[in-house]
DNA sequence: AACCGTTATGAACGTTGTTCACAATCTAGG
DNA sequence: CCTAGATTGTGAACAACGTTCATAACGGTT
């Protein structure tokens, strides 16, 4: 079909923007680097794209397929749900860590003032949450299901604010160990409390 | 003193860009718009900040000011430090919903990539933790001064998270109600965690 | 009144994202 | 295999942005 010289195309802005961003953060990717990088013309860059916004939530489509693998790994052993609530919390840290610019990238970007994000991304997004769901409910079975996403929202909420603030240079640098024995605590908290 | 006019520019300029910032947004300031409404020249800018994001983050600077102010008035009942704690929750909440952009701000500036924040301003910030230390040190009175540091620290992370992730259009909004419900059983959570 | 350091000015510059007229390429029908 | 029509590629040009700087206006001191 004709649909492939495109894609290819597509496929390619997306891997040199993805290292852009990887390598230098989202703030620094300009249209003319990556279209530079992949070989095309500037123009090229919106006849695939929309504009450069689509192209970073094309990136971040990305990266959240990649998270997701990454916390459903971390559920892989059938872990008791008090463990399963320890295991997402660290496997989310651990993903922040070793993918910093681009997971940061999930939460910088912004959308011009007159745009929206799609709906398309909008559900990606709701994914991270579904992963605390299972056991949440496992945890407090007598939670209906929109009590239960409501939860998981605010959990994940959580986690994500320590982890976002301890990665960022507005406050001064944490010692890893120091992050994670909090964030094993602060996990442990809402454990109990889920249980109780 | 001969710095006098020089400050009365100043001032003019955070004014303006505060209510700049307020009613539209940070990612919608520009300087052309902020020194045409002051009335004065383009280049006078340049004269009173060394650049744009200095005259953020003296808009920045009052913020934090006011928010620590919102969060005393919060504690000046001296209530016992379990009820401290949900009053300062709330507090940071009713500041967030009540100045979104200018709260909002606070954390999605971000400097250029060979800029690094100015450390007076970094000690601002930390004013927000320091808030949280004294009910913390009561619920936990064997903590030492740093782990109680940082205890506040994650505190308000997991705090700021929840209420930054409800307050943005990446999610499907929340109703007010259900964030308050959730946001006070997380410092429960934490409160009674303290306690043990 | 004359001088000089300080402040004000806005045209000009470099860098952005985005557009668009035009060229190259591809596809389909004869 | 050739040609017409549609699609895709191209980069110069544009508008908007932060920032600079030569020049003008100002203000206090002698």
């Amino acid at each position: 079909m004709a649909e492939t010289k495109r894609d290819a195309l597509r496929r390619t802005l997306v891997d040199v923007a993805q290292t852009h961003i990887r390598l230098r953060g989202l703030a620094a990717l300009r249209a003319r680097d990556v279209t530079k990088d992949a070989g095309c013309a500037l123009g090229s860059l919106y006849n695939a794209f929309e504009d450069l916004d689509l192209l970073i939530l094309a990136v971040n489509s990305r990266t959240l397929k990649r998270l997701d693998s990454a916390l459903a790994a971390a559920l892989s052993d059938a872990p008791a749900p008090a463990d399963a609530m320890q295991n997402l919390a660290r496997a989310y840290l651990s993903f922040a860590v070793d993918n910093r610019q681009l997971w940061a990238a999930l939460f910088d970007h912004r959308m011009p003032a007159d745009q929206t994000i799609p709906d398309w991304h909008l559900k990606e997004h709701e994914i991270l949450f579904s992963r605390l769901m299972v056991p949440i409910a496992q945890l407090s079975p007598a939670l209906d299901d929109q009590t239960c996403a409501l939860r998981a929202r605010t959990i994940f909420s959580a986690v994500h604010g320590i982890v976002k603030l301890s990665l960022e240079d507005r406050f001064v640098a944490l010692h890893p160990d120091a992050l994670d024995s909090e964030l094993t605590q602060m996990v442990e908290a809402i454990t109990i409390q889920l249980q109780s």
